[in-house]
DNA sequence: GCCGTTTTCGGCCCGACTGTTTTCAGTCG
């Protein structure tokens, strides 16, 4: 059983305990124990092996032999027991809003409710409002929730949570009582999919049921969750919820900080204070135990902003793309965080297509895009033959693409690079021959078909394909940016190894926004030697500016800036490609 | 169940809002 694996067990066992009415600092320990796993770049089984499992903070002694027992044998007696003792149905009604393992296990008790068609139709007969503890607003509320369940998605895509949170803020931001407002939460850390908008603004205290009251009002709103003084919440008609805090100007940066997240890092920077006899929330510091509460509590360290807040804690500024409690408080610690890459130091990418394939914009477009941009180049990159489903290029297109590109390098400033992106086959061949490969000035190996097959096959296939000597890099590597699809599996560890073995690339992708790598095999992939790439594997023109979330993803990955331009610089590429530059 | 510069016991992040309470529990982030 893989890692992934084993962090959702514990996961869901953390839940059950929850719902078992177990101590909660036990059920807090497996969802802590589940991150952990999660978290762990090496082996699991030699990390069992070696006896080092129970050294990974957040597993213990039992933890650790559940862990092990999961390994070995791909069961635990201990998950299984715990499993029967609840039907699945319990953990589909955790989703809804408002319901959590208490309320349901009431519920699941007292009316024997298992999953989310009894619930409704039990409060569709008023049977809920009579348990003690419930009344007619929660079962109205709990009906409300199931629509929203049945009707909601799952999280939307950062570039179109984005402009929804730019609109709210832009509109909030019109009010003269604003001092400052900002973006929070996952948008404000890039990450690739959003789960909701947060919003903090800096006001004076009058102007707040003022902008209560006009956040509410907006027509991005479906309907109110929450008004409070300092919080409100609202559903969106895009299906996403949105929550707005408004706080002092001295409370701000802390508010910021704290409603950026990650949850994990906060929790991370609370235990940092406290150790320091100081209490973080996320109006400020406050001296340990003081028993104050807000608007009392004494004030001990003033910060103006969050680089004020982690020199506070002995921190140097965590960028926001960093804050996921992955490494980076320590980094932050001994002043050991990477130079970060910045959309500026893009210099041009390797990933697009063109109406040659599966793309929109003709090629003309994409170049003439990329010279708005100001990049240096762009690398072409349609479809072989064998994509059918993408118009692969024939070798004639091919040829014909070639010419195109020579009148445009002829007239424009930036440098198209003539490449492919050659189908891996499901044996590993590729689909142009090695003759064909050579005439491109790179070529990017990726699989596009056959996604079901088991690792260690799909791995063989790739590293196959990764040591032909024309390839230049692969793309796409675990499958991620396939939208519509899961990702597929590969051993990365193995891919990784094999590239820096052969000075290939690994490429990440960046389009649609999301990145096809986690930063923790960013790093091993930098470790190794091995050059990475931000690609936006572009199909319009207007998607090279995916570029940019490619850059947080660098940020994400660790890749220091000498990297990227190792990598993406002209010069670079083509001395790589012994091709020189003219 | 996990952890340790307060280390083998006793604490574990913390506050806002809601709905049901009449002083608070549950949920959420």
């Amino acid at each position: 059983m893989d890692k992934k694996a084993i962090a959702v067990i514990l996961e869901e066992m953390g839940t059950l305990l929850e719902l078992k009415g177990a101590n909660p600092f036990k059920s807090r320990a497996f969802h802590n124990a589940s991150r952990a796993v999660d978290q762990i770049t090496g082996d699991l089984g030699e990390l069992i092996g070696t006896g080092d499992l129970t050294e990974v903070k957040g597993i213990g002694k039992s933890i650790g032999a559940i862990i092990t027992e999961l390994v070995t044998s791909g069961e635990s007696k201990e998950y299984t027991e715990l499993r029967k003792s609840f039907p699945d149905g319990l953990f589909q009604m955790l989703k809804i809003e408002g319901l959590g393992p208490k309320k349901i296990k009431i519920l699941f008790e007292t009316l024997g409710i298992k999953d989310i068609d009894a619930l409704e139709s039990a409060a569709k007969a008023d049977a809920l409002s009579a348990v003690s503890g419930f009344g007619k607003k929660t079962q109205e509320n709990i009906l409300k929730g199931i629509a929203a369940v049945r009707s909601r998605g799952g999280r939307k895509l950062l570039p179109a949570a984005l402009q929804i949170a730019q609109e709210i803020l832009f509109a909030l931001r019109n009010d003269a009582g604003v001092k400052a407002g900002e973006i929070a939460g996952s948008i404000r850390r890039r990450r690739e999919t959003v789960g909701d908008i947060d919003i903090v603004l800096s006001a004076a205290d009058e102007a707040r049921p003022r902008l209560m009251d006009t956040f509410l009002a907006l027509p991005q709103i479906e309907s109110a969750i929450a008004r409070g003084e300092t919080k409100s919440s609202a559903m969106l008609k895009a299906g996403i919820q949105c929550d707005l805090r408004i706080v002092s100007g001295e409370e701000y940066p802390f508010a910021l900080n704290y409603f950026t997240g990650s949850k994990e890092h906060n929790v991370e920077l609370r235990g940092r204070a406290r150790k320091q006899g100081l209490s973080l929330n996320e109006y400020g510091f406050s001296k340990l135990d003081s028993g104050e509460t807000r608007g009392k509590a004494k004030r001990v360290v003033r910060c103006r902003d969050e680089e004020d807040l982690y020199a506070a804690l002995g921190l140097a500024f965590i960028p926001p793309e960093l804050r996921e409690n992955t490494g980076e408080i320590e980094c932050a610690e001994n002043n050991t965080l990477p130079a970060l890459v910045e959309e500026k130091d893009i210099r041009g990418t390797f990933h697009c297509h063109t109406t040659y394939s599966d793309g929109l914009g003709t090629l003309e477009q994409m170049a003439q895009a990329a010279a708005g941009l100001g990049w240096e180049y762009l690398g072409i990159a349609d479809h072989s033959k064998a994509a059918a489903y993408a118009r692969g290029l024939s070798r004639a297109d091919v040829k014909r693409q070639f010419r195109e590109i020579d009148a445009l390098n002829a007239r424009l400033k930036t440098r198209l690079l003539k490449g492919t992106e050659c189908d891996i086959l499901p044996n590993g061949d590729l689909d142009w021959p090695d003759e064909f490969l050579k005439e491109f000035d790179y070529v990017v190996a990726s699989v596009h078909s056959n996604f079901k097959m088991p690792e260690e096959a799909m791995t063989r296939r790739i590293i196959k394909a990764l040591t032909n000597k024309h390839v230049t890099m692969l793309g796409h590597p675990t499958g991620r940016l396939l939208l519509a699809r899961e990702p597929y599996a590969v051993d990365m560890i193995k891919v990784i190894d094999t590239a820096a073995e052969h000075g290939k690339i690994i490429e990440i992708n960046s389009y649609p926004n999301r990145l096809d790598l986690d930063w923790r095999l960013c790093k091993y992939a930098k470790e190794r030697g091995v050059m990475s790439t931000i690609n936006p594997d572009a199909h319009r023109e207007d998607e090279l500016r995916h570029v940019y979330l490619g850059v947080s993803v660098a940020r994400k990955g660790w890749l220091e800036k000498k990297d990227i331009l190792n990598t993406r610089s002209l010069a670079g590429v083509l001395k790589y490609l012994g091709k020189g530059i003219d």
